[in-house]
RNA sequence: GGCGCCGUGGCCAAGUGGUAAGGCAGAGGUUUGCAAAACCUCCAUUCACCAGUUCGAAUCUGGUCGGCGCCUCCA
């Protein structure tokens, strides 16, 4: 495989070659669990999900740090809010995270280091900043020298002095007093009085927002490594300092790789928890398929925007999102194709050696060469619809009495199953379970209950034994109206809300 | 003000020098007692606009218009 990715800290788009090419070390920067995740850290994690997948799926073994923040300003003061404990609040919101994670296909990561588990790592790191000049103590706080590392903006692409000042006006005055120069920022933050703290070399306090992930990446994959990801808004300023932090630390590259992944926008502005505009994963999951959230996140490619619609009654009443509902019904194909396949009569399975149709056969090597090109995930879709319809083609094939499907086409079929879950995450689960969660999920969501359709049913096949083809379409007619569709088979009726 | 991104059919969205992927919607067909599902066929001489480079540009250069992001907590 040859993998090219974009990389931020040189603005092109580079082969992957990690420095040890039996094992790729990656960070994601992972969530400050004070909250619940929204749709855009599901996407994000999503994004390196895949390239995770994809890089174990050919061959490289991945080393995947995804660090979770549990020491931060946001969470002791949602905590003071919630009157819980800090810790506790942290605790509670990284389950919710990792289950919220796993629930749209995303494995877990190899490593899942805490800020609370290396305050030492951090306590460390800034005493080794102070002791080169780097950092500097200042009234209980610690502050990183950012004129000293004169590789600084190198990852952002800009200058300091390009720089508005408007951050001097936006910090507590007190901090800009401390400081020799306004754009240098805390490592270690002296106790403000309220709040919990921990002990450090420079009295009570609590690490700086950024100091973390140099400490943690450090002592879990080294001084450097080979891609370090995230969202776009991370570029700076925390990926910035965090190189001036490690590498005016170790005086070695920290990461060759810089990902960063773009966002979900409503109205074509940023969905963010500070605009209150965010939609939570799990809530979404109650309206659909967590892996219909999945695919639309892989209808376009994962630096672009995407943007997220949604249709409102009179009363401004959310009535459904028109792209969840598209993806859920790719979703649906995936896994009629992937049950059609399974379902194929043994004795219809002839082993004829027919040329392989191109699309079976050709598919695992397209899928990868989609997502070599800089993770494509739309052309990774497009090759994966090709490939669902040269499925559904073969078990066309393999109906009825004369029916023939060829073994070694069933084989492709099942290993292209495989890679698309593999590259992708998609289709990995039972498609019964998948089929008929969709179905009870949208007949909740319309009130249709389960038995009174089954009673029609029954009602209707009565009347097509009867022969009573008006009595039956009656039935079908009022079933349509009630937003049910029946799909008559040889095994008999099964239905689907529409 | 600095840095950067984007503008492709009714909608979504790839493609970044060689003559417009894919999905949705739409039209017709095969199939079906009728349907649905599935499959087949059709659906952009054209890529915001203008000028230029080139044998050749949606793709490169310059400009215009429009939209957005970062510079402050943020995936």
């Amino acid at each position: 495989m040859t993998l090219r990715l974009y990389n931020t800290l040189t603005s092109q788009k580079e082969t992957f070659e990690p420095a040890d090419p039996d094992l790729a070390r990656i960070y994601y920067c992972g969530p400050t669990v004070y909250d619940y995740a929204h749709l855009g850290h599901a996407r994000s994690a999503i994004v390196y999900d895949i390239l995770v997948r994809h890089l174990r799926a050919n061959g490289t073994k991945v080393l995947f740090v995804r660090n979770v923040t549990d020491i931060d300003d946001k969470i002791i003061k949602r905590s003071v809010e919630n009157g819980e404990e800090p810790a506790e609040l942290a605790k509670r919101f990284e389950a919710a995270y990792q289950e919220d994670m796993r629930a749209v296909g995303n494995i877990d990561p190899d490593i899942e280091p805490r800020v609370s588990e290396h305050l030492t790592d951090i306590h460390k790191l800034i005493q080794r900043l102070i002791d080169n000049g780097s950092a500097y103590e200042a009234g209980g706080d610690v502050y990183f020298r950012v004129k000293s590392f004169k590789d600084y903006g190198k990852l952002s692409h800009r200058k300091m002095e390009d720089h508005q000042s408007g951050a001097s006006g936006r910090t507590a005055d007190t901090e800009q007093a401390k400081k020799e120069s306004p754009e240098d920022f805390a490592l270690w933050k002296g106790n403000a009085g309220d709040g919990p703290s921990w002990s450090s070399p420079w009295g009570e306090g609590r690490p700086g927002w950024h100091i973390e992930c140099s400490a943690m990446s450090m002592a879990h994959l080294g001084d450097s490594f080979d891609l370090h990801g995230g969202g776009l808004d991370l570029v700076f300023p925390h990926h910035e300092n965090e190189i001036a932090q490690s590498e005016a630390a170790t005086g070695k590259p920290m990461a060759k790789y810089w990902m960063h992944n773009g966002f979900i926008e409503v109205n074509k502005e940023k969905m963010s928890k500070s605009l209150g505009n965010f939609f939570t994963a799990r809530e979404l999951y109650k309206r659909v398929e967590p892996e219909a959230v999945r695919w639309f996140n892989l209808t376009c490619h994962y630096r672009a925007p995407l943007n997220l619609d949604w249709t409102v009654d009179e009363e401004g009443n959310i009535t459904g999102f028109p792209q969840f509902e598209e993806a859920e019904r790719r979703v649906e194909y995936l896994y009629n194709a992937k049950k059609r396949l399974a379902d194929i009569p043994a004795k219809r399975i002839v082993p004829r050696d027919d040329a392989l149709p191109e699309e079976l056969g050709e598919f695992p090597a397209k899928l990868a060469a989609a997502l070599d090109e800089d993770l494509s995930f739309p052309a990774a879709l497009a090759e994966a619809s090709a490939f669902l319809k040269a499925v559904n083609d073969l078990t066309e094939k393999a109906k009825g009495k004369k029916g023939k499907a060829p073994l070694s086409w069933v084989e492709a079929a099942n290993l292209g199953f495989e890679r698309l879950d593999a590259e992708l995450g998609l289709g990995t689960k039972d498609a019964d379970a998948v089929l008929l969660g969709i179905r009870d999920r949208r007949a909740a969501a319309k009130g249709i209950e389960a038995a009174t359709v089954e009673a029609k049913i029954a009602e209707r096949a009565q009347a097509r034994a009867d022969k009573d083809f008006e009595r039956a379409d009656a039935v079908r007619g009022e079933l349509t109206a009630m937003g049910v569709e029946l799909l008559d088979s040889p095994e008999g009726t099964v239905w689907t809300v529409s």
